[in-house]
DNA sequence: TTAATTTGACCCTT
DNA sequence: AAGGGTCAAATTAA
């Protein structure tokens, strides 16, 4: 078991070593941030698992995992997780006659699972959730809502990361693999968003109450908001990241550590380097 | 037949 | 209590 552990650990390391790599390739690229964000979110699950892992080890007495604190009834714990997943919006604008939801295909193979009318608002908003969810246990989800004011931009307000290997295509090995294809089709630049005009992206902490278990991991909250150094003139990023506890759930899922610990390297800010752009 | 979407009801949070 | 988010049965698409 031990030795499986340590398997999966160096997996993950690996993992996220490769995908650095293809972060550093795509920053010599101009056109495509989502590519990036994409990469960046993956690299992070990728050290977030590990961690997971890690602490595990460090924090498990030798005999089981922890076991859940008090069996907290299955709906509270639904809850208690979804409080603690990451969140982020992007807002997407679309061409014109090509404004369609469907379109807005960013790798990831999601299922619509709910649709509402938002009080105030014009048009409703579609739930969507990782495919994959059953399967393997990903609470990846999404929420897609046409703008009223400009009918072709859609905030798109993800949260939780993927942990699913997002294999769309039965090909598995490399998860990003897809992307890695689909830029070198032509020169349409962001393979994630084809029809993109624009892209932006909000980045909040919302920290809330504020009572970080996880100790010194401070919030990005010194993050300046950054306004500025897209491309094509477009924009302010928000990420909203949700500290509150962490949930030693399944296994496999693990701590999900919010977007904004990127802060742990205090050299590293979005808007330095033009990170996203 | 299976998978995805639609949609009203229900639950949770504010 | 109101509004947002999710569930799940019914319906539609592949």
């Amino acid at each position: 078991m031990e030795e499986w552990e340590q398997k999966c650990l160096i997996n993950e390391l690996l993992q996220g070593r490769e995908l650095a790599m293809q972060l550093q390739a795509h920053l010599n690229l101009p056109s495509c941030n989502e590519t990036r964000e994409l990469l960046l979110q993956q690299i992070q699950a990728s050290y977030d698992k590990a961690l997971s892992l890690l602490h595990y080890k460090a924090t498990g007495t030798s005999d089981t995992i922890d076991p859940p604190p008090q069996s907290l009834p299955v709906r509270d714990a639904a809850t208690v997780q979804r409080k603690s997943l990451p969140r982020w919006t992007h807002q997407v604008r679309v061409g014109p006659g090509t404004a369609m939801e469907g379109n807005l295909d960013d790798g990831f193979s999601w299922r619509k699972y709910g649709q509402k009318d938002i009080l105030g608002a014009k048009y409703p908003r579609g739930y969507y959730r990782c495919t994959h969810r059953n399967v393997q246990g990903c609470l990846a989800t999404k929420q897609v809502q046409r703008s009223d004011g400009d009918p072709t931009i859609f905030d798109v307000s993800y949260r939780g990361r993927h942990t699913c290997s997002n294999n769309n295509q039965e090909q598995g090995t490399s998860t990003i693999e897809p992307y890695q294809q689909q830029q070198h089709i032509g020169n349409q630049t962001c393979p994630l968003f084809p029809n993109y005009l624009s892209l932006n992206i909000k980045v909040e902490n919302d920290v809330g109450d504020g009572n970080y278990e996880t100790g010194n991991l401070s919030p990005t909250s010194t993050c300046p908001n950054p306004t500025g150094v897209m491309n094509n003139g477009s924009t302010s990023v928000a990420i909203e990241s949700e500290f509150t506890e962490i949930i030693q759930a399944a296994p496999t899922v693990g701590l999900e550590f919010p977007f904004g610990n990127a802060g742990l390297d205090p050299n590293f800010t979005f808007d330095d380097n033009g990170f996203f752009s």
